[in-house]
RNA sequence: UGCCCGAUAGUAUAAAGGUAGUACGACGGUUUUUGGUACCGUUUGUCUAGGUUCGAAUCCUGGUCGGGCAACCA
């Protein structure tokens, strides 16, 4: 609280609006997600944004859809933003739809005609197009455009009533064919669409599109500050010129630039290829960068608001580093998440010198806690499973884990040496034998014996299995869609790795969706939807910062 | 060869004419019963050329580079 953060400039603008008493304080915003897919990231720093702002200035923010399109729009979408919404935690003021204008926006439309605003344009859309001029070159008028207002008046209505097919006519508004904006070279304000659509079924066949829908959706809910992405920026003078010829509530629109992340694709189109290609396991895959991948895969909500916060707003183009969502996650988990064992590639190892029979030994959940955070038992015995790769025959200066001779400490339980070594007729290690301090047991260690290293372990007679799920980024270029259309050829084939029998630590079997645990030394886990009773399956949501692989890989 | 937006360490983001700072990354160290965490340190930057000014990342002009705009998508 102390700590002066500077404004970031949508911010300047609200509260230098404040100061000057527009809007009588008010401070409203929308988020406005069109259903035609599943939430990403992306989206998740526009809600930070729009939400973030009505909170910090004491204002409301609308949900509302952007269901002008009916051939690509569904209720199932629907359902899945409003839960990515909820679990991101926020709360909408109210949930709109801008089909909800529907009737408004067509009195909008006559309204212009009546002002000889807006005439009924026959041409196709090539000729549309061809009408429209290019960037260097002013357009040139629809033979349509100087309908008298009567006649367009009854087109209008016909096209309304269902007299014409899809495509025979448009309406467009009459604004300035030689205009350097593209946009308001005549622009098209409706199309007919004999289409179903997702909320008022048949009720329509013409449909608004965007710039005829979204400003004066804005105006009827009195919107004060209409934020959207930088692509929008040419739209401005067009949202204005409506609000402008309609008198109605003049919401103003402000531009920032959309997220962009280093290896991952970022538009719902691609990543709807995704899935309808069968390239990921659907839209809330692990993999993906949707916020319901991201919640499978283990994220939390307070870590994608926390990222949201820390890579800030402005208006230049700019690409984060997925470095940064991984620190952020790893952040509120280390914070969060109960430290379990569990061994992924197991090899037996045997203290020989220890007794047949168990032992109850106790473990902190999260030594980050305040309080602790409590403990568990961990049954110990005679044959534990360790990770492979914590042994080796013959280990370099820096190994602090097991080799013959060398010495380390069993996380919760006892210092070991290690004595030996049993291969297969292959030349694999199949066991590994050691000796134990029966005076060096954790929290009670009188053995005076220091060692570097600690590694972690499960009893083998009372290890439960489950199934892991290892996920890597899913493209292996950093910026996957500079590749264009191909982009799909840059997909990691090692994105999933899936470990099909693991060991944990019998507490683990109590393990719950939604929760993450670390898994000591291996990283973050969460139990995956895909879990029975019967088989337990995890999905590694991040691995720990893992400093001794780096050094490995220096060589 | 039109119009619009932008340009600060590797990546982001501050500095509103007055010491270029912060985070992530990278590198090094201390602590540690997780090679985790925590803590400390190091490294690297104002696109360019002029101009205004005692003083410019900031203001002005030209250039360069990047992005956007000519869907009956949003």
């Amino acid at each position: 609280m102390s700590e002066e953060r500077s404004l970031n400039f949508l911010e300047e603008i609200i509260e230098d609006d404040i100061k000057n008493g527009r809007n009588d304080g008010r401070v409203h915003t929308r988020f406005p997600p069109e259903p035609n897919g599943y939430l990403h990231i992306g989206h998740a720093k526009s809600i930070c944004l729009n939400f973030g702002l009505a909170l910090k200035y004491n204002g409301k923010t609308n949900l509302r859809f952007d269901d002008t399109n009916p051939e690509t729009e569904e209720t199932e979408y629907v359902e899945s933003i409003k839960e990515d919404v909820k679990w991101l935690g926020f709360n909408w003021e109210n949930e709109l739809y801008a089909s909800n204008y529907f009737d408004e926006l067509y009195a909008f439309a006559v309204k212009l005609i009546e002002k000889g605003l807006a005439y009924v344009d026959d041409s196709s859309p090539d000729e549309i197009a061809a009408q429209k001029g290019s960037p260097t070159e002013p357009g040139t008028p629809s033979p349509y455009r100087d309908r008298t207002i009567e006649e367009n008046l009854r087109l209008f209505s016909e096209m309304k009533d269902g007299k014409y097919l899809d495509g025979e006519k448009v309406l467009r508004a009459k604004i300035d064919l030689s205009s350097p904006n593209m946009h308001l070279r005549d622009p098209l304000m409706y199309r007919i669409r004999h289409a179903k659509h997702h909320r008022t079924g048949d009720k329509w066949c013409i449909y608004p599109m965007y710039d005829f829908a979204h400003g004066q959706s804005d105006a009827i809910e009195k919107i004060t500050h209409s934020i959207c992405t930088l692509e929008f920026i040419p739209h401005r003078p067009l949202y204005e010129w409506f609000i402008d010829k309609l008198d109605i509530f003049p919401s103003r629109q402000y531009e920032f630039a959309r997220l962009n992340m280093t290896y991952t694709v970022m538009s719902k189109r691609k990543l709807l290829q995704l899935v309808n290609e069968g390239f990921v396991n659907g839209w809330d895959d692990p993999r993906m960068p949707t916020i319901s991948g991201l919640r499978r895969r283990g994220f939390t909500a307070a870590s994608i608001r926390d990222f949201c916060d820390r890579i800030g707003v402005a208006k230049r183009e700019n690409s984060i580093d997925v470095s940064l969502l991984e620190f952020c996650i790893r952040e509120d988990l280390n914070k969060k998440a109960w430290r379990r064992m569990a061994v992924l590639d197991p090899i037996k190892l045997v203290i020989t010198n220890y007794p047949e029979g168990e032992e109850i030994l106790h473990g902190e959940n999260n030594p980050e806690e305040e309080g602790g955070g409590g403990s568990r038992d961990i049954p110990f015995g005679r044959e534990l499973w360790i990770e492979r790769e914590d042994f080796m025959e013959n280990a370099p200066k820096k190994f602090f884990r097991l080799a013959p001779g060398l010495m380390v400490r069993l996380k919760h339980a006892y210092i070991i040496k290690c004595d030996d070594f049993v291969k297969d007729e292959s030349g694999n290690i199949t066991e590994v034998h050691c000796s134990y301090f029966p005076e060096s047991k954790s929290g009670q260690d009188t053995s005076g014996i220091h060692v570097k290293g600690t590694i972690h372990w499960v009893s083998i007679p009372h290890a439960v299995t489950a199934e892991v799920r290892i996920y890597d980024r899913l493209f292996r270029s950093e910026d996957p869609a500079a590749n264009g259309e191909d982009f799909k050829e840059l997909i990691n084939p090692e994105s999933l790795q899936t470990i099909p029998q693991i060991y944990i630590e019998p507490d683990l079997a109590k393990a719950e969706q939604g929760v993450g645990y670390q898994f000591i030394r291996k990283g973050y886990f969460t139990l995956d939807k895909d879990s029975s009773a019967g088989k337990l399956v995890f999905n590694r949501t991040v691995s720990l910062k893992d400093t001794w692989a780096k050094e490995v890989k220096k060589g």
